[in-house]
DNA sequence: TCTCTCTTGTGAAAGCAATCACATACTCCT
DNA sequence: AGGAGTATGTGATTGCTTTCACAAGAGAGA
C-alpha cells in the first residue's frame, strides 16, 4: 500500500537500515528477516515491516528481504542513489575532518565546493579542493547547483551563512554550529552539536 | 507536579532549551515566556510549559521564566552544574577537531584523556593532552573515575572499544562511528553520523 | 502432493505525545 | 486600589506511533 504521506519519523529510520542493510552486504547475507534487522538496530520486527510498508512490499512470505534489492529500493526512496555534490561552509578544525572524511561518497554525497572567509586559507587545497572566498559562494554554488550544503562556521556566523545559503537555493541544511538556525518553509535542516547529545546522556547518569 | 517517570524525549528537548536559555543571558534577557522560547526553537509554547512541568514549577503567571533561574534549574536537572570528566578514544581528524572544540566546557565537559592505538601518535600532545595508549585505556579510566566517553575510531574498531568502555565502567558513550553498536542496559549510547542525517533531507528533495 | 514452519503485510488495539483551553495568578498602568 | 492584560500549569482532548495478532504466501522435506 504505497505512499499517501509518509511520517517524518519513518523517514528518519530509512537511513539506519540502509546503513545496516550495506553492513549486511559486506557480510555475505543475501537475504535477511525483520527479526534479524530490527535486532541489529534495536527496533521491534514490526516496526520495520510497518515503516517499509509505507513504501512498498518488499519482502518474500516465509524467507525475508533481498539485502541487495531491499538496499537498491532505500536509495531510490530516500534519492541517493547518485552522489549529490555538496557545499562545505567554514573549514576549521571540523571543516577539514569532513572534508578529509571518505564515509561520504558511498552514502551518496560528495564535498566538491569548501568555503572560508579567512584570507590566510582562501586559496589553500583541502583533500584535493581549493577553499574558496565565501564572497564567491553565490555565484559558485548557483553554477554548480548546489542543493546541500555543511555549516561549520561559528555559531555567529551561522544565521547569516544560512540566509546566504537558502538565497542561492539550498534546500538542505546540515548545521554543525550549537545555535538554532532558522529556515523558510521547504528548507530542511538538521543540527549536529555534541554537547546536546551529551546532556541528553548526563541526565540518566 | 514533579517527577514521576519522564519521557525520554522530553529529557531529549531539555538540553536544546538550555542551550537557548545562554544565549538568551548572553543577550540580555533576563525574563522569557514560553511563548518567545517556543519561538527561537520552532516548539510550541505549551510543549515547553508541559516539560517544564515535569520538573517543577519554574515560572511566575503573567511574567514567564526567570532566564538565569530556569537555566541553572536545567542545569541541575541534566546533571550539567559541574564539569564532567570525558575520554576521547580515537584520534584523528575528528578526534583533534573534538580536542580542540572550546565548546564542551561550558556545557558542562572536558576531555581529560586522549586515547590511540597508533604508535605514531601516542605519547604526542593534543590540546594540551597527552595521547595514551588504548592498552592503558581500562587503568586510565579507572583512576580518573571517567563516566563519559567519546568514541571517534574507525567503525571496525567501534565495539571493541565501547565493550572495552563499558568494563570500564563508562555509562554514557557519544559514538561517531557510522555503526549500531549493543551495550549492556544502564548504558546510554548516542550516536552522530553524517550521512545518516544528510539522507534525512534528500527524501524531501 | 501434503504438511509444517517460517515470515511478511496489515487492520485493530494500545500506548504515547502534542495541543487545546481555561482557571489561576501576577504585572502594569492609571 | 482596581481593572486590563498577560502568561503559567494542567486536565481533557486530539492526534500520532508502536505493538499486537493473524491471514496469507513461500519454501523445505517426506
Ligand atoms: N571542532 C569540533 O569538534 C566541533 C564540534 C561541535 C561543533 N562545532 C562547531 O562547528 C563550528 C566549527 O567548529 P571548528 O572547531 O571547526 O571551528 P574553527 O574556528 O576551527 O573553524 C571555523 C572556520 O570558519 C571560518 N569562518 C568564520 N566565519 C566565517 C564566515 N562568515 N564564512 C565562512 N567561513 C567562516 C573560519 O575562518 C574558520 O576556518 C563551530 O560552530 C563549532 O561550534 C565544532
Ligand atoms: N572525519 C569526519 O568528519 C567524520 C565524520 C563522521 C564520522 N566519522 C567517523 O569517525 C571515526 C573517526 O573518523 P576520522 O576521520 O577521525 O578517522 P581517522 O582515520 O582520521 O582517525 C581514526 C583514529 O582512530 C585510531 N584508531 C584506530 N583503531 C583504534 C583502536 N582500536 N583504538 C584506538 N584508536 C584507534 C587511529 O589510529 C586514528 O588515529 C570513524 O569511524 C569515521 O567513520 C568521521
Amino acid at each position: 500500500m504505497p505512499t499517501d504521506k509518509v511520517p517524518d519519523i519513518v523517514v528518519g529510520r530509512l537511513p539506519l537500515y540502509l546503513r545496516t542493510l550495506n553492513y549486511l552486504i559486506e557480510e555475505g547475507y543475501e537475504i535477511v528477516s525483520s527479526h534479524e534487522l530490527g535486532r541489529r538496530l534495536g527496533i521491534s520486527p514490526a516496526q520495520i515491516r510497518k515503516d517499509l510498508s509505507h513504501f512498498g512490499e518488499f519482502g518474500k512470505q516465509g524467507a525475508g528481504y533481498d539485502v541487495k534489492y531491499l538496499s537498491s529500493q532505500l536509495k531510490h526512496i530516500l534519492h541517493v542513489e547518485g552522489v549529490w555534490p555538496v557545499a562545505l561552509v567554514g573549514c576549521g578544525a571540523l571543516g577539514h575532518a569532513l572534508a578529509n572524511y571518505n564515509g561520504f561518497v558511498t552514502k551518496g554525497f560528495e564535498i566538491t565546493l569548501i568555503f572560508d572567509n579567512d584570507p590566510a586559507k582562501i586559496g589553500q587545497v583541502v583533500a584535493g579542493k581549493v577553499i574558496h572566498d565565501v564572497a564567491d559562494m553565490p555565484r559558485l554554488i548557483c553554477e554548480h547547483g548546489i542543493r546541500i550544503a555543511i555549516v561549520a562556521v561559528p555559531s555567529s556566523a551561522a544565521q547569516a551563512t544560512v540566509d546566504v545559503l537558502v538565497r542561492c537555493q539550498v534546500r538542505a541544511i546540515l548545521n554543525y554550529a550549537p545555535i538554532n538556525i532558522s529556515v523558510p518553509p521547504g528548507v530542511q535542516v538538521q543540527n549536529i552539536d555534541p554537547a546536546v547529545h551529551l546532556q541528553r546522556m548526563t541526565y540518566y547518569l
